[in-house]
Formats: structure tokens, C-alpha cells, sequence
DNA sequence: CATGTTGGAA
DNA sequence: TTATATCCAACATG
């Protein structure tokens, strides 16, 4: 730990783009923060050489694009004419660290070579790419380093057949060595067949090889062909699985599974009828995420990272189509699984009854003796009290054995609700999809041991050149407290309170104001306001008459809000809670600015930024007179002197190793602005510093019991009026007012108990 | 039946 | 750890 930034290069690093890699994304009047630390760098590399001036350089290095250190760090040159073969060999071996512009940083780590076996690179394949590409012979460390990860590798897999599980490899004495465990011999059951000498099922595998993608790495795929050879075998318990999973991985025997599906020849389970139709023409990544899938002819288990708005579905069923089983497909929420159902009939020609949704209001079964089902996370790990039909169909899908286990936003989903799913589910083939791989706490290495190893990533910066997804300018802009709410931050010790008054500051409101109506007004665009803090939420949204969604608005409200906003001219602006973070789909919005987000989640704001990410315009129109426009904006406002800058600049890191360029803004907003925006006199900031006080001692305060007494009338009152919320005083009127005069829904009346104060938590609470 | 509300769960 | 969002199921309403 805390080697984050010492383990960047030193500052007497020789080469010349060091410095575009710091300063093209960072100002340096920020690089006093604390950095955070940078997920696994691996310990034993610590105090190894890092010094370039020894390595001796190879004739030609010009024509070469790596850099390899002894302590496993690869710096990759962009501008290199070999720029493309490096990335997709390096992308498959080692973890990407930074990558911005004109340098990128990697890292050869046992889990990172661990996927690049699983794709069919072999050790010697690896290090002779390696060699030719690299600008020194490759430092001896690195040679043995590869060496000595991937000795075991590949060597042992596990297969499903007909609902049980085996653990396979050519090499008995393998599997005798994975005996040892105490844990793999225990999950060992007996089973009936040819048993060999020791006890093993013996079968013959012939190896089988598709042909590859283009470029170096096809030749190292064909090199990775499978011989034939005897195969040995024993079976184990399925509730097992994952337990020897993880005995198995790098860092405990060193023997990671491959978990590949011949599915060609596989005999026992049903076929679907599917095809991809001609108009899904993948893109050449899309096609790249299939080729490492399916290299061998095989379905392998993994996991594909793409930016959002970079087409993650037409990858997910093609997968499907190539595999033409049945098809288990799992998302975060409802609304995905309507999207998902959605795409599978948008790109494939699998017919209505064959696809089928399971979620609580919708439980479809599909005709036939095989099909594809879109369910949620939620459902299938459900643990309270099914319903009837519930129970039935996920009898079904227990019994079921799935060609693909096809997973949504696996980064998003907690690790338990996996193991709770994978061992509810038996799958051939599992695919998880996500647009962020952030190594934030031990999340990745359960992902690497219960899904697979990551088969392929998207660089999200070479996606904006080929105008596959929108190019963002990223900004963080520096509002300075005002006298009055400083002061009272620093009084305050409780840290909800500093929060509310960092967050309401009125200089930030007045630059949230600005920015909105600079992009309304001047270019047009269509902006989301994320808050975390439903409080601030609340009051900026009010004050600057704005409509926004957060976990209480109905889903009937939510359509309609959403519909405006992407349809009508008059709401080009909306407020978003967390509820926005995951589920609502907003594809006409390039502008996001947060007012408030929670401490330090990258994911967090990976995902937002995703939300913009969808390219805008034609191609030609951005690459106008050669000079790429920005078509997508994100702004954090942060309030210096806050706990924020500290929040702040941690979560940005991400997004800076991304290979974002970043600005700071200072003057915002600009001086000569003065009362067009909101709190431009003292008086109504000292009224706004009052609201904020009042509502951040919440709980106890006077006001309570008459909210308290108007609530209890209200929520007696529900049921016969269910309206007329006049508890929820002028604020709820303000909000009414907008959205029934500017949103023009029918139906307004009955949206009146929506008002947001009266499902909020607070009140909900005294209740319960 | 469709819609809305509520409580419990993870 | 707290706040917030999500889902499911059951029930009420019209």
C-alpha cells in the first residue's frame, strides 16, 4: 500500500513523453493532493530497478514501441506505427495502469498472464512478441517473471457435462498434485467409467482452432494449438465449484481453470434456432471481444470490458448466436431486462417465444425445449418468498443447463449475490460484461475466479478517434466557499452537516446556474445534474425549476419526466439522484455536471461519465477542419477548502488513468455575471445558510413535531383523499407547479402525492 | 385487470 | 456505518 505514487516513474525518468503523460492530464496545481492507491501492484515488484538508463537500446528502438521494465511495468509509445498490434497484445497480457494520450502504462501481474493464457497465448509466444516489440532486450527479471507465472497455466480445465462437474487435464500427475489440497480432495466425489491406474476417468480430446482475428495475435493463437493427448479426469461437487475455483487461482496453487465449452459438440443439450440478422455488423472491437471468445472454436468463460454506449449488447448476443443453446441473461433491474429482451429480437432472428422475461411482473416461459431468458440478479438470488409461478420457473432454470450465462454490469453486482447465482445456475459458458473494471477492493479477484479472466478491453480513447463514442471534456471547477458558509463549516464536527454546507455553498449553486444556462442557451445541449445528496437535490432542482428524478418518484412520473427531456425543446435540463447511476437510459444527454457525489466511488463516476459517452453527431461534422470538437462535457464542482477536494480528486484519478484530459476551472462563474444567477446578494445567502443549518440538524428539531402531526394526518388522509399533500408546504408547491406547467402530462392530479418530501426517508422512518 | 402502496430483504 | 435505490410479493383501489 501507500506506494501509489512512488510507484510511478521517478521523477529522472528519461523519456520524453513522461511529461505529457502527467501534465496532459493533471494541472499541476493539483498534484499536491493525495494520490490514492493504485489497486494491486504487486508487492514483490517493490524496490526492484527502475532505472531506464542502464537498459541498452536496440538498433532500431525507434521502430519499436515498448518500453519493459525488470519490475514488470511496460510503457507503450501511441504515436508508434505498431501502436495497434502492441495494444492488442499488451491489453491481453498485462493490466493497463494509465493510458493517456501519447504513453501508456501496463503491468505484468500473475492474474493479468493468467488471461492471456486463458486466450491461447502461450509463455514462449509471449515473450518472443515481447522482445520484438520492445526498444531493449527484455530485462532478465521479466523473462523469469513470465516464466515462472504461467508455468502452470492452461494445464488444468474444468467441464461441465451433463450437469456435472469435472476437472480435466492431460497431465495426471496435475491433478494428483490438486488432490493434495485439502479442500479439492474433500469436494472430490466418485464416479462411475473407464477409471485409469489412479483412479482417473480417461478420455481422448482432440484439440480444434478456429481461425483468428488479423495481426500478431492471430499467429500467436494458431500457435497455441491444441495437440491431441489423453485426458484425465475427476469429478466434484457442484456446491464445490467455486471453492476449488479459488484453490486454484494464481495466488494459492497456482493452477488456474480454464472453463472452455465445446459447444459444437456438444450433443446433450437442445439447440436454439438463432442467428445474428445482417444488419448487426459488429464493429471491428466488437468482432475483436468475439475473436478472444471464441479463438478456439470453444465458447471461453470471461470477462469483456467496454464503454458504455459502445454496443456491450450486440456483443453479449452474438455471443448467444454463435453459441445457439440455451441462453440464461441477467441484469441490474427491470428496465435492463426490457432492454436486453429487446436487443436479442433487434439482432438476432430468435422468434417471440423462444425469449422470455422473468421479473415480478412479468413471468414469461419460452416454447420449446430451448431458449434464452432475461431475468434479473435479483430474481434468481432472491431468498425471501416466491410466488407460485415464481417458484416454478426458477425450478426451471435450476435444472436447467445453460449454454451462456450471459451477466450485465458485473461490476456493479456484490460478489456474494455471484456466488449466489453461479451456484443457483449451471452454465457451460459464462460471459460478464461490464464498461469499468476498477480494481477498487478485492471485487476483481472474486470476478476472476467466479466468471473468468478478462478476455478483452476496450481503450476508450481510441473508441473517441474511430468515433465510436463521444469525446468528453472533463473539468473540475473550483468553487471557493462563501465567508459566512466557510464559517460555519468550520464549526461543524459532525461531518452529514460539513457535507450540506459544502454542497449548498452558493458559489457552486451559481456556477451549477452558469453552466446550465451556458449549454441550454449556447449550444444547446441536453444536461444531467447528478446530486447523492437528496437534500441538495431537492433545493437546486426547486429553486432553479428544473424536474428531477430520485428513488421515490414513480415509475410513471419518471417516463414522463424522461420523455420530455428527450423530446421536448423546453426540458433540456433534469436532476438525478443515485437512481440515475444504473437503469435510466438517457442516450440525448451530453452534458453531465455533479453537484455532489459520494467519497471516492470511481465506479461511480465511470458510470456517469458512460452516460455521455454515446457518440453525438455524424463523424465528419466532429472532425471538422481536422481538429476534433468535444461533443460531451462533465463537470464536477467541488468547494475548495472542502473535505470535497480530497473526495474529489481521489475518485478523478480513474478517470485520468482512463486517458482523459482534465481542466481545472477557477473563475466560475464569471465575475460579470453577478445577479443574472441566483444568491447574488447576501441576504439570500444568509436565507439559503439558514435552510441548510435548519434541515442538517434534521431529526431533532422544533420543526418536527408539526411535520410529524402533518404527516400522521396526511398518511391517515392517504388512503381516502390520496392527495392534497399540504404537508409538504411551499417546496412541494413550487415542484407541483413545474412539472404540471412545464412537463403539460395529463394526469396531474394524481401525481400530486409524488411530492418528494413525502416519501422522503426522514419521514418514512418516524413511522416504522 | 392495471395501477398504486406498503413492507421486507439484501 | 449510513443513506439510498432496487426488487419482490401482497394487498388495496377503481
Amino acid at each position: 500500500m501507500g506506494h501509489g505514487e512512488k510507484g510511478r516513474p521517478s521523477k529522472k525518468l528519461k523519456f520524453a513523453a513522461k511529461d505529457d503523460y502527467k501534465s496532459s492530464t493533471a494541472d499541476d496545481d493539483y498534484s499536491f493532493y493525495p494520490n490514492e492507491d493504485e489497486g494491486p501492484r504487486d508487492g514483490e515488484n517493490e524496490g526492484k530497478s527502475r532505472d531506464f538508463s542502464k537498459l541498452e537500446l536496440k538498433p532500431d528502438h525507434s521502430n519499436r514501441p515498448l518500453w519493459a521494465c525488470a519490475d514488470g511495468r511496460i510503457f507503450l509509445e501511441t504515436f508508434s506505427p505498431l501502436y495497434k498490434q502492441a495494444y492488442d497484445f499488451l491489453i491481453a497480457i498485462a493490466e493497463p495502469v494509465c493510458r493517456p494520450e501519447s504513453m501508456h502504462e501496463y503491468n505484468l501481474t500473475p492474474h493479468s498472464l493468467y488471461a492471456a493464457v486463458s486466450v491461447g497465448l502461450e509463455t514462449e509466444t509471449i515473450i518472443s512478441v515481447l522482445n520484438k516489440l520492445s526498444k531493449t532486450k527484455l530485462p532478465k527479471e521479466m523473462i523469469d517473471f513470465i516464466h515462472a507465472s504461467t508455468a502452470n497455466y492452461g494445464k488444468v480445465k474444468l467441464v461441465l457435462k451433463k450437469n456435472r462437474y469435472f476437472i480435466e487435464s492431460p497431465f495426471p500427475e496435475v491433478l494428483k498434485k490438486l488432490l493434495q489440497d485439502e479442500v479439492i480432495n474433500r469436494a472430490r466425489i466418485a464416479s462411475e467409467g473407464a477409471h485409469g491406474s489412479d483412479g482417473f476417468t480417461i478420455s481422448k480430446a482432440a484439440g480444434e482452432i478456429e481461425a483468428g482475428d488479423d495481426g500478431l495475435l492471430n499467429e500467436a493463437e494458431l500457435a497455441a494449438a491444441t495437440e491431441e493427448k489423453e485426458t484425465h479426469a475427476f469429478e466434484i461437487d457442484p456446491a464445490q465449484v467455486e471453492n476449488v475455483k479459488q484453490r486454484c487461482l494464481p495466488n494459492a496453487l497456482n493452477y488456474p481453470m480454464l472453463e472452455e465449452y465445446d459447444f459444437r459438440n456438444d450433443t446433450v443439450n437442445p439447440d436454439l434456432d438463432m442467428e445474428l440478422k445482417p444488419h448487426a455488423q459488429p464493429r471491428p472491437y466488437q468482432e475483436k471481444s468475439l475473436s478472444k471468445m471464441f479463438g478456439n472454436g470453444r465458447a471461453r468463460s470471461g470477462i469483456i470490458v467496454l464503454p458504455c454506449g459502445a454496443g456491450k449488447s450486440l456483443v453479449g448476443v452474438s455471443a448467444a448466436t454463435r453459441i445457439k443453446k440455451s441462453c440464461l441473461c441477467l441484469a441490474t433491474n427491470a428496465v435492463s431486462v426490457d432492454q436486453w429482451a429487446f436487443q436479442f429480437k433487434l439482432w438476432s432472428t430468435i422468434r417471440d417465444d423462444q425469449i422470455c422475461r422473468f421479473t415480478s411482473d412479468s413471468k414469461e416461459r419460452f416454447r420449446g425445449n430451448a431458449g434464452v431468458v432475461v431475468t434479473t440478479y435479483n430474481m434468481v438470488a432472491f431468498g425471501g418468498k416466491r410466488s407460485e409461478e415464481s417458484e416454478k420457473i426458477i425450478e426451471d432454470i435450476r435444472n436447467r443447463e445453460w449454454g451462456l450465462l450471459l451477466m450485465d454490469e458485473v461490476h456493479v453486482v456484490p460478489a456474494h449475490m455471484f456466488r449466489k447465482v453461479i451456484s443457483i445456475t449451471k452454465s457451460h459458458c459464462k460471459l460478464g460484461l461490464t464498461a469499468t473494471l476498477v480494481r477498487e477492493d478485492e471485487r476483481i479477484t472474486d470476478l476472476n475466479f467466479l466468471i473468468g479472466p478478462k478476455l478483452y478491453e476496450a481503450n476508450w480513447l481510441d473508441l473517441v478517434k474511430g468515433g465510436f463514442i463521444a469525446n468528453v471534456q472533463c473539468a473540475e471547477v473550483w468553487c471557493p466557499m462563501t465567508k459566512e458558509f466557510f464559517a460555519e463549516y468550520l464549526k461543524k464536527e459532525n461531518s452529514k452537516k460539513k457535507q450540506a454546507l459544502y454542497v449548498m455553498n452558493p458559489n457552486k449553486f451559481r456556477a451549477c446556474e452558469f453552466l446550465i444556462r451556458f449549454h441550454e442557451q449556447e449550444r444547446g445541449d441536453k444536461i444531467i445534474v447528478f446530486a447523492d445528496n437528496l437534500f441538495a437535490l431537492t433545493q437546486y432542482a426547486l429553486k432553479l425549476k428544473k424536474p428531477m428524478i430520485y428513488g421515490a418518484t414513480s415509475h410513471l412520473e419518471r417516463t414522463k419526466i424522461l420523455q420530455a427531456f428527450k423530446t421536448s425543446r423546453d426540458v433540456n435540463t433534469i436532476f438525478l439522484s443515485k437512481v440515475g447511476d444504473n437503469s435510466i437510459d438517457i442516450p440525448e444527454a451530453n452534458v453531465i455536471i455533479q453537484i455532489s457525489s459520494h467519497a471516492g466511488s470511481r465506479r461511480q463516476e465511470a458510470q456517469r461519465l458512460g452516460r455521455i459517452l454515446r457518440a453525438k453527431g455524424k463523424l465528419e461534422d466532429r472532425m471538422a477542419g481536422g481538429k476534433e470538437e468535444y461533443n460531451a462535457f462533465f463537470y464536477s464542482l467541488v468547494s475548495t477548502d472542502t473535505q470535497e477536494m480530497y473526495y474529489s480528486t481521489k475518485r478523478q484519478q480513474f478517470l485520468i488513468d482512463q486517458g482523459y484530459s482534465f481542466k481545472v476551472i477557477t473563475s466560475l462563474p464569471p465575475p460579470d455575471s453577478g445577479a443574472d444567477l441566483s444568491y447574488y446578494h447576501l441576504d439570500d445567502q444568509l436565507d439559503l445558510l439558514k435552510k441548510v443549518l435548519v434541515a442538517g440538524d434534521d431529526q431533532v428539531g422544533e420543526e418536527q413535531l408539526d411535520e410529524d402531526a402533518d404527516d400522521i394526518a396526511l398518511h391517515k388522509a392517504r388512503r381516502s383523499m390520496g392527495s392534497m399533500s399540504a404537508m409538504s408546504g411551499a417546496n412541494g408547491m413550487v415542484y407541483m407547479e413545474y412539472s404540471t406547467g412545464k412537463l403539460k402530462h395529463s394526469g396531474q392530479n394524481k401525481s400530486k402525492p409524488k411530492d418528494p418530501n413525502k416519501r422522503h426517508y426522514l419521514f418514512k422512518k418516524r413511522f416504522g
